[in-house]
DNA sequence: GGAAAATATATACTTCACTGCATAATTGTA
DNA sequence: TACAATTATGCAGTGAAGTATATATTTTCC
């Protein structure tokens, strides 16, 4: 369908204009022709695998980036995908790494007590 | 690179264990000549994305599912205690993970501004 | 072991993304 | 306006995925 071919094409170009790079620059970094990479912008041919991958490596994100269409991001690090922010943690501190891993813990044992009391109503 | 390909087929194989589908099924379903998609699930040919939408219909899937690494720590080497729980952050409900979303944001904000009084200093 | 079903492979042909190159067309700026 | 940079489009040739069909191979089950 044309439908994911253009959210691919939206997303990569959302991609580009985040990092402030010219078409020219995202070629010379992917190897693909400056010609197929604007046909690729614009939704008029549909990418192979390799070419996502490709590009996925220069824009720092995985391939199924490219087929999300949930388009919530801006602000700087903030309000990026979760598991983007999840590669970021590895950054941080020991005891801010702890404490975030304590809140995780919370969130996951209200879930399961949440879960729990499903299955005991619905049996 | 013949890894993504490897892992499309891998997690297309594992959909189609997980509803006990036939070749066959899966064909008839999608419209993909069975040939074909034996040559899929075995990584011998890197799938379209057309293809791979007419497969993540009949599993009732996003394209993007194809692209999933099924362990996490592959995709993005962390630290394993906090990973093993990261990847049960995605069966959290919507609204709790945005409330984990602006926690992992106040850590990182903060991070963000000791680097930066740091340079201040150093420089 | 043997039949049936499921899966893998083979062949010929078609379609389309890709490359390379050239050149419009557009946008930005002095 | 004029020039430069950026982006879009055109075209020939190549390669790989797609189709249809047939057949070999493996797995399942009695």
């Amino acid at each position: 369908m044309v439908q994911t071919v253009v959210l691919i094409a939206k997303n990569i170009r959302q991609l580009r204009g985040h990092k402030r790079l010219s078409q020219k620059e995202v070629c010379a970094d992917s190897g693909i022709p400056q010609g197929q990479y604007s046909r690729i912008e614009n939704g008029k041919v549909e990418p192979s695998i390799s070419t996502l991958e490709k590009l996925a490596s220069v824009f720092d994100v995985s391939v199924a980036a490219f087929f999300k269409s949930d388009d919530l991001e801006v602000d700087l690090n903030l309000n990026l995908p979760l598991t983007q922010k999840i590669k970021m943690i590895d950054t941080l501190a020991k005891d801010e790494q702890q404490a975030l891993s304590k809140m995780i813990d919370l969130a996951l044992a209200n879930k399961r007590m949440k879960d729990n009391l499903q299955t005991l109503i619905t049996q």
